[in-house]
DNA sequence: CTCCGGAAGG
DNA sequence: CCTTCCGGAG
């Protein structure tokens, strides 16, 4: 979880992740889906999916275990050469120097290193770097307040030079701007505009849901979504589907705002639409609508609470609901 | 708005 | 080597 993302961001996860899956035999063997709900908002899926893969390698091994060296872990789907030294380190004291995006600002700002830190072959410098700095006495400690200088003292926007233990030697700090490191390179992004619909058909309630329902207030609007299909970025989790003027009709817009995704701006769309024709809303068997993509269904919102949808579709689906009920 | 952050696949 | 993947915080 800590790939990529704040320990801020990831700490309401964290626990539930381990009530959910508290051994590698329960995520080996839990549902695809049921993994990508515990994740959903925490963005980079491919993680969870490797995490999964990572369960069943482990889960099936003769151990059980992770293995215990850096060398091992590496070899090991969704772990790196940070995880891997990160977990060899401080699990199990072996001299390896982990680099992180925190390590990676201490040392540029400690040498005033100005090389491009995107460039694979600089990482690989400063990784060196590390290594050499690194106390082979107490990997753990070192790796640990290396990484923990960079996120406290050492920040990316407002570095307490002060109050810095390591002042004296930090080239960085000697210049007197040490926010000119680490330097990297800005990708220039592309806008992409995006129109999605969202498709509404008040329900008839079988006499199954109408059993389920008894007692309860169980909404039987139900809305179109798609379960992304394999091949497709986030595939597994739902969205709703993109607006096609060929078979829909946009009536009103429900929301419309920007959200980043690494190196594009997407623009997005979502309007209420209606079907342009009839068949749209007719249901073929095994509950695939017909006209629509497969894996499109009608689903309550006691559906779309409960599948997993990435943070676009997401706000998109809460803004939806909160409408309904008013 | 801008900036931040690991691993894998090509 | 290069690009691709998300969402939250400042």
């Amino acid at each position: 979880m800590l790939q990529q993302t704040q320990v801020t961001t990831v700490l309401p996860y964290y626990d539930r992740w381990l009530r959910l899956f508290p051994t590698w035999q329960a995520l080996a063997e839990a549902p695809e889906g049921a993994v990508l709900k515990a994740w959903e908002g925490l963005g980079y899926y491919r993680r969870v999916r490797n995490l999964q893969r990572l369960a069943k390698v482990v889960a099936e091994s003769p151990t059980g275990r992770l293995p215990e060296t850096a060398a091992g872990l590496l070899e090991l789907p969704g772990i790196g050469p940070y995880t891997a030294s990160a977990i060899a380190s401080i699990a199990h004291n072996e001299p390896t120097a982990v680099l992180d995006g925190n390590v990676i600002r201490v040392l540029t700002r400690q040498l005033a290193y100005g090389e491009d830190v995107a460039k694979p072959a600089v990482q690989e410098t400063l990784r060196a770097a590390a290594q050499a700095l690194l106390d082979p006495e107490t990997p753990a400690d070192f790796n640990q307040a290396i990484m923990e200088l960079g996120a406290v003292l050492c920040t990316p926007r407002g570095p307490q030079c002060l109050v810095c233990p390591v002042r004296l030697p930090c080239k960085a700090a000697a210049e007197g701007d040490p926010l000119r490191y680490p330097v990297k390179e800005r990708a220039d992004t592309t806008e992409v505009h995006e129109v999605v619909s969202v498709m509404k058909r008040e329900g008839h309630a079988s006499s199954q849901e109408r059993a389920l329902s008894q007692g309860h207030a169980m909404s039987l609007t139900r809305y179109l979504c798609e379960e992304i299909p394999p091949g497709e970025r986030n595939h597994g989790l739902w969205r709703f589907p993109r607006f096609d003027a060929e078979t829909m009709r946009e009536e009103a817009e429900l929301c419309a705002f920007t959200y980043g995704i690494t190196r594009y701006r997407v623009r997005l769309r979502a309007v209420l639409a209606s079907p342009s024709s009839l068949s749209v809303c007719e249901e073929t068997e095994g509950g695939q609508p017909a006209g629509t993509a497969p894996g499109a269904r009608w689903l309550t919102a006691q559906e779309i609470e409960a599948l997993p949808f990435a943070s676009a579709h997401r706000k998109i689906a809460t803004l939806l609901l909160e409408r309904e009920l008013k």
